[in-house]
DNA sequence: CGGGTCCTTGAGTTTGCTCAAGTATCGTGG
DNA sequence: CCACGATACTTGAGCAAACTCAAGGACCCG
């Protein structure tokens, strides 16, 4: 973990992502207050964790580049993972409740980060409404995120998982701006595999399956959508009710 | 659904079960002015909804007696069950991010509830940080009721499920001082089986091998721990790895 | 070029699902 | 109070999805 700016000078303003990120919907003078609760920006290299269970809350991150997966783990060692944050993502609002991480977030490759120290935070909390509705938001965001894939879980088989995780990363593509059909994934299979909780080598199947039918074209972690209808109609089938499909957490790398 | 008593006297000061629901932790003063922006208590009837997916968040509701479970659906009607509330829990929470519930609430026996407007809730929030920070944890519990649920769907295989499960259910009574080892299972086998993520024939079979087991004693809704130390067992196996168990919610009738 | 990690594929097995029938329990109305 | 129907639960048999084990290939980095 290498800290690179100390005190001032984070600049969401000039920031590509701050349309994703916290600032969104606050005020000009709002921004400026959070810009300055924002202490410095921090490198953490490939495997690092940035922070693990039970530890203390010590902040909010805002990735600004790489990726962070975010894991529950078992006395055994199994691992379930939770999340992929990506460029514009926040993370470490896990902690909000009791004040401790209930999960581990490590970093995928190198990553930089906005650290929001959390005493701060809450100080503007009490001063602006905007703030804690937007705090709010991004703990029901965690929640939805949450139920979105218990119900993958639960309910669906496994191509279907995989199928409605390709159009999830598409979706979100879509709305950031980037190539709805062809992207890599940032993850290797295994934590996918984890993630959609089947074995990496159903999870290579079922790459191969779709593949295999014409639907999507892939090679190592680069996957190109070649039937877009096709894979819709797979993870349609088993997609959640309500219609428009919100800003999903997980990703893409451009 | 059927409002009992408009406008004042909700008395939490009376309750049995304000320790574990949402006054815990307020003083006194605070608690009045809580009382006074609880409205009403409403009853339920057996399956009657208390909100839908998409309804506009009116309230956060006080379990009083009674069951509710809460749940996601697919287009096609497959249906996820997220958990189950019962005296003493909150909900209500999911709404809180879009202003829109994002699950269904369906009271599974006639139910009892205490509604707290979200408006006069919201004033409370901006005044008082013990009520913040209490909104916060109940969104926080939330959270981690999912990631468990997440890593038993994910990771665990369908006895250790219905293992994990049990347990949780003798830990909350212990918590709440009912019996640790006999208990009424308040929701069918059709629900605690999609709520665990496996058939309904599987969930009954699981129950019979523990039966044959002699660790439990399955009649109906009632279960007997026989051998508590062989459930946690099968349990622990792929528990949390932080000891301490957190207050769960899932439960019992007494 | 060599070692490690990551990914894929095959073969065999097992878990859990589906379909189907049978039993128990409960509420309702005769 | 009993009979009836509906709902809830259990059990069996056969099958399919997904897992495990094992090996081989691709890619990356030093």
């Amino acid at each position: 973990m290498t800290i690179l700016n100390k005190k001032p000078r984070v600049e969401c303003g000039n920031c590509s992502l701050s349309a994703f990120c916290l600032p969104q919907g606050l005020t000009k003078s709002e921004l400026e207050q959070v810009e300055l609760a924002i202490e410095r920006t921090i490198k953490f290299s490939k495997k690092e964790y940035l922070f693990r269970c039970n530890d203390p809350q010590r902040a909010i991150y805002a990735v600004k580049s790489g990726a962070v997966k975010v894991s529950v783990s078992t006395v055994e060692g199994g691992e379930q993972i939770l999340g992929f944050y990506l460029p514009g993502d926040l993370l470490g609002f896990d902690a909000m409740a009791r004040g401790e991480h209930i999960c581990d977030a490590q970093a995928l490759d190198d990553t930089l980060v906005c650290e929001m120290k959390v005493d701060n935070l809450d100080k503007l909390c009490a001063e602006f409404a905007t703030l804690r509705q937007q705090m709010m938001r991004q703990m029901g965001q965690e929640i939805e995120r949450d139920h979105k894939l218990l119900l993958s879980l639960g309910q669906m088989r496994t191509e279907e998982r995989l199928a409605t995780f390709l159009v999830s990363i598409s979706e979100r593509n879509k709305l950031r701006g980037f190539a709805v059909c062809e992207f890599n994934l940032p993850m290797p299979r295994i934590y996918l595999a984890s993630y959609l909780g089947m074995a990496v080598e159903t999870l290579s199947r079922m790459f191969s399956r779709l593949q295999a039918d014409g639907i999507i074209k892939v090679k190592q972690r680069l996957i190109i959508i070649e039937d877009i209808d096709a894979l819709y109609g797979l993870a349609h089938r088993n997609c959640q009710k309500e219609a428009e499909a919100g800003a999903e957490t997980i990703n893409f790398t451009p």
